[in-house]
DNA sequence: GCCAACGTTGGC
DNA sequence: GCCAACGTTGGC
Protein backbone atom coordinates (compact mmCIF):
# COMPACT_ATOMS: atom_id res chain seq x y z
CA UNK A 1 0.00 0.00 0.00
CA UNK A 2 0.93 3.63 -0.38
CA UNK A 3 2.57 5.75 1.98
CA UNK A 4 -0.35 6.70 4.47
CA UNK A 5 -1.06 10.48 5.59
CA UNK A 6 -1.68 11.14 8.86
CA UNK A 7 -4.74 13.25 10.14
CA UNK A 8 -6.04 14.10 13.27
CA UNK A 9 -9.35 13.88 13.69
CA UNK A 10 -12.14 14.95 16.53
CA UNK A 11 -14.69 13.57 18.98
CA UNK A 12 -16.47 14.50 21.55
CA UNK A 13 -16.17 11.02 24.06
CA UNK A 14 -20.20 11.92 25.16
CA UNK A 15 -20.68 11.53 21.16
CA UNK A 16 -18.36 8.72 19.79
CA UNK A 17 -16.02 7.74 22.45
CA UNK A 18 -12.86 5.93 20.51
CA UNK A 19 -13.93 3.19 22.87
CA UNK A 20 -17.25 2.57 20.87
CA UNK A 21 -15.12 2.78 17.66
CA UNK A 22 -13.28 -0.35 18.89
CA UNK A 23 -16.14 -1.84 20.11
CA UNK A 24 -18.10 -1.64 16.81
CA UNK A 25 -14.87 -2.30 14.23
CA UNK A 26 -15.87 0.53 11.88
CA UNK A 27 -18.10 3.81 11.56
CA UNK A 28 -18.99 5.92 9.28
CA UNK A 29 -17.45 9.49 9.79
CA UNK A 30 -19.94 11.91 9.39
CA UNK A 31 -21.55 15.45 11.23
CA UNK A 32 -18.44 17.49 9.69
CA UNK A 33 -19.63 20.59 8.80
CA UNK A 34 -17.25 22.73 8.30
CA UNK A 35 -15.61 23.21 4.70
CA UNK A 36 -11.76 23.16 5.41
CA UNK A 37 -12.50 19.82 7.85
CA UNK A 38 -14.40 18.47 4.54
CA UNK A 39 -11.36 19.38 2.02
CA UNK A 40 -9.22 17.16 4.40
CA UNK A 41 -12.07 14.53 3.97
CA UNK A 42 -12.15 14.39 0.80
CA UNK A 43 -7.80 13.84 0.60
CA UNK A 44 -7.83 10.98 2.80
CA UNK A 45 -7.67 7.63 0.92
CA UNK A 46 -7.66 4.15 2.51
CA UNK A 47 -4.79 3.27 4.67
CA UNK A 48 -4.20 6.75 6.02
CA UNK A 49 -3.75 6.94 10.05
CA UNK A 50 -5.74 9.11 12.52
CA UNK A 51 -5.08 10.22 15.88
CA UNK A 52 -7.98 10.15 17.66
CA UNK A 53 -8.66 13.41 20.03
CA UNK A 54 -11.25 13.27 22.40
CA UNK A 55 -12.68 16.70 23.04
CA UNK A 56 -14.17 18.61 25.72
CA UNK A 57 -14.27 15.85 28.98
CA UNK A 58 -10.90 13.93 27.89
CA UNK A 59 -8.83 16.75 26.19
CA UNK A 60 -6.67 14.23 25.04
CA UNK A 61 -5.55 12.21 22.40
CA UNK A 62 -6.42 8.17 23.07
CA UNK A 63 -5.57 6.31 20.19
CA UNK A 64 -5.57 5.86 16.17
CA UNK A 65 -8.05 5.04 13.75
CA UNK A 66 -7.56 4.54 10.43
CA UNK A 67 -9.04 5.41 6.67
CA UNK A 68 -11.22 1.95 5.54
CA UNK A 69 -12.54 3.17 2.39
CA UNK A 70 -12.19 6.29 0.05
CA UNK A 71 -14.56 9.83 1.22
CA UNK A 72 -17.84 9.88 -0.41
CA UNK A 73 -21.08 11.81 0.86
CA UNK A 74 -22.19 12.48 3.87
CA UNK A 75 -25.13 10.40 4.42
CA UNK A 76 -26.32 12.14 7.41
CA UNK A 77 -26.80 14.93 5.16
CA UNK A 78 -27.62 13.03 1.60
CA UNK A 79 -28.93 16.95 -0.14
CA UNK A 80 -25.83 18.67 0.89
CA UNK A 81 -22.10 18.83 -0.09
CA UNK A 82 -20.53 16.98 2.79
CA UNK A 83 -18.20 14.49 2.51
CA UNK A 84 -17.53 11.20 4.83
CA UNK A 85 -15.12 7.63 5.16
CA UNK A 86 -16.02 4.75 6.79
CA UNK A 87 -13.24 4.64 10.28
CA UNK A 88 -11.83 1.67 11.73
CA UNK A 89 -9.92 1.50 15.02
CA UNK A 90 -5.83 0.19 15.20
CA UNK A 91 -5.20 0.94 18.47
CA UNK A 92 -5.84 2.50 21.59
CA UNK A 93 -2.96 4.21 23.20
CA UNK A 94 -1.37 2.66 26.54
CA UNK A 95 -1.57 6.31 27.92
CA UNK A 96 -3.35 9.15 26.59
CA UNK A 97 -1.50 12.06 25.24
CA UNK A 98 -3.43 15.03 27.16
CA UNK A 99 -3.92 18.78 25.28
CA UNK A 100 -1.55 19.92 28.23
CA UNK A 101 1.21 17.55 27.14
CA UNK A 102 1.48 18.44 23.60
CA UNK A 103 0.86 22.38 24.66
CA UNK A 104 4.04 21.81 27.03
CA UNK A 105 5.74 20.06 24.40
CA UNK A 106 8.37 22.44 22.26
CA UNK A 107 8.69 20.08 19.16
CA UNK A 108 5.03 20.34 18.61
CA UNK A 109 4.25 23.75 18.99
CA UNK A 110 2.73 23.38 15.30
CA UNK A 111 0.79 20.50 16.04
CA UNK A 112 -3.17 21.40 14.60
CA UNK A 113 -4.65 20.96 18.03
CA UNK A 114 -2.68 23.91 19.13
CA UNK A 115 -2.61 26.19 16.22
CA UNK A 116 -6.37 25.12 14.94
CA UNK A 117 -8.15 24.15 17.97
CA UNK A 118 -11.41 24.32 16.11
CA UNK A 119 -11.16 22.25 13.26
CA UNK A 120 -12.11 19.20 13.25
CA UNK A 121 -10.31 17.19 11.01
CA UNK A 122 -6.92 18.63 10.18
CA UNK A 123 -3.73 17.35 8.75
CA UNK A 124 -0.79 15.89 11.02
CA UNK A 125 3.24 15.33 9.72
CA UNK A 126 4.67 12.02 10.04
CA UNK A 127 6.99 13.56 12.49
CA UNK A 128 4.48 14.56 14.91
CA UNK A 129 2.35 11.62 14.04
CA UNK A 130 5.58 9.48 15.40
CA UNK A 131 5.99 11.84 18.80
CA UNK A 132 2.49 11.85 19.43
CA UNK A 133 2.65 8.11 19.14
CA UNK A 134 5.75 7.79 21.47
CA UNK A 135 4.00 10.22 24.38
CA UNK A 136 1.25 7.66 23.97
CA UNK A 137 3.61 4.52 25.09
CA UNK A 138 2.02 3.07 22.29
CA UNK A 139 3.53 1.54 18.81
CA UNK A 140 1.49 1.07 15.92
CA UNK A 141 0.59 -2.98 15.14
CA UNK A 142 3.02 -4.72 12.89
C1' DG B 1 -21.23 28.14 32.83
C1' DC B 2 -18.48 31.59 30.76
C1' DC B 3 -16.10 33.51 27.19
C1' DA B 4 -12.65 33.73 23.44
C1' DA B 5 -11.74 32.21 18.86
C1' DC B 6 -13.14 31.55 14.53
C1' DG B 7 -15.96 30.07 10.54
C1' DT B 8 -20.11 31.30 8.09
C1' DT B 9 -23.78 34.27 6.59
C1' DG B 10 -25.92 38.12 4.77
C1' DG B 11 -26.51 43.13 4.02
C1' DC B 12 -24.66 46.71 1.60
C1' DG C 1 -16.11 41.99 -2.30
C1' DC C 2 -16.05 43.80 2.29
C1' DC C 3 -17.27 43.53 6.90
C1' DA C 4 -20.41 43.27 10.84
C1' DA C 5 -23.35 40.08 13.11
C1' DC C 6 -24.21 35.67 14.47
C1' DG C 7 -23.69 30.80 15.82
C1' DT C 8 -20.82 27.13 17.29
C1' DT C 9 -16.93 25.02 19.32
C1' DG C 10 -14.11 23.96 22.93
C1' DG C 11 -10.80 25.24 26.68
C1' DC C 12 -10.87 26.88 31.15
Amino acid sequence: MAKPKYWLIKSEPSVYAYAQLAQDGKTEWTGVRNFEARNNIRAMKPGDLCLYYHSNEDKAVVGVAQVLTPPGPDSTAPDEDWAATFMGPVTAFTQPVALATIKATASLKDFPLVTRGRLSVAPVTATHFKQVLKLGKTALPA
